[in-house]
DNA sequence: TCAGTCTTATATTGGATCGACATATATCAA
DNA sequence: TTGATATATGTCGATCCAATATAAGACTGA
């Protein structure tokens, strides 16, 4: 799914403009999708081009002019085309998982700080998903509890087997690895 | 960590082709790291630029030229710099939940079908992670049963809480949306 | 009061990256 | 014999991220 076909569906709920659906992808929504302004200005420019999506201009009092997008009747047949392609998989880069492959070369004080940190990332984000009752839709309210679930279970794991990691280093064995 | 840093550690593994580091994809650690030949071939030949790496040609009979690089000094105390850096965070991208988030544009039939697939899909990757004892590294290990972890709590979910979304098509209630 | 930061709002740019394709040869199966 | 698969390197267009630019009001603490 790229930025133009997410912009379809954010904007399938509701009028919006490229700002605010930015921000919708500050809360909750962006640890499972994400996206940049550098993708949807642009996504939002083509999307009216090809008649999917309207633009009213609207100049505000004190505030910079904002352009609100609605979907057109051809916008939700292609959101709904687009929606019934099969899916590909999650796409995840994850720079921890990573670096636990390469972990043999960091210090084991290193390595201790990493997974603290970690786990502290796990538990600020499962409070932040703890918020099926404030989201708008069941889809929402699903994902929510999707989310929270995942990373309760990534929070048990490495807490039940950070000693796998640990006392590995190389840096342990002999000074100097070079 | 961007293509340049993984390809680093890879070859703190030992020597390998491009080709090679690209195969080392395509297995289980695809779950959480991918990177094509578009992005590692141009880092190998900025890693070699750098002096990070050196190349060696190797002429082969009946099959073509293998370039094999190896990580030099300089390009280990690089990466060695480079983990012990703050870990960015996962950074996931899922169809799949955010078809979800737009699920009351989907028929309910297409929407049983999708967690069909997902379901299908879940075990398939578990099954692929069940692989701790044939992984190199205790790293390795870790993330096999890591990603086999996730993957269990998310199907479990799924199945749990498959009912939440269904009977929420807003197709069912009329057969005009437009 | 006044500098500094935050928020609203749009937009561009450079570099990184993906997915598809191109090229070449060899093997193996239908 | 036709097509698929495997080895092996590489390019190209489109897309995307992170950072930056612009601009103006609101808040905030010294």
């Amino acid at each position: 799914m790229d930025t133009k076909i997410f912009c379809l569906g954010i904007l399938s709920f509701g009028d919006a403009t490229g700002y605010e659906i930015k921000k919708q992808l500050e809360g909750p929504f962006r640890h499972f999708y994400d996206a940049s302004f550098g993708s949807i200005y642009p996504a939002l420019g083509k999307l009216t081009d090809a008649a999917l999506v309207e633009r009213t201009e609207l100049a505000q009092d004190k505030r910079p002019d904002k352009k609100v997008y609605s979907i057109t009747p051809a916008g939700k047949m292609a959101l709904m085309d687009e929606l019934a392609k099969p899916i590909s998989g999650d796409k995840v880069k994850s720079d921890f998982l990573a670096t636990i492959v390469f972990s043999e070369l960091l210090s084991p004080a290193a390595i201790d700080q990493m997974i603290a940190d970690r786990l502290a990332a796990y538990d600020s984000a499962i409070t932040e998903l703890d918020c099926e009752q404030t989201m708008t839709g069941p889809g929402a309210h699903f994902v929510c509890g999707f989310g929270k679930a995942l990373y309760t279970a990534a929070r048990d794991y490495l807490e039940n087997h950070r000693h796998e990691i640990v006392g590995h280093s190389l840096l342990t064995k002999s000074e100097k690895v070079l």
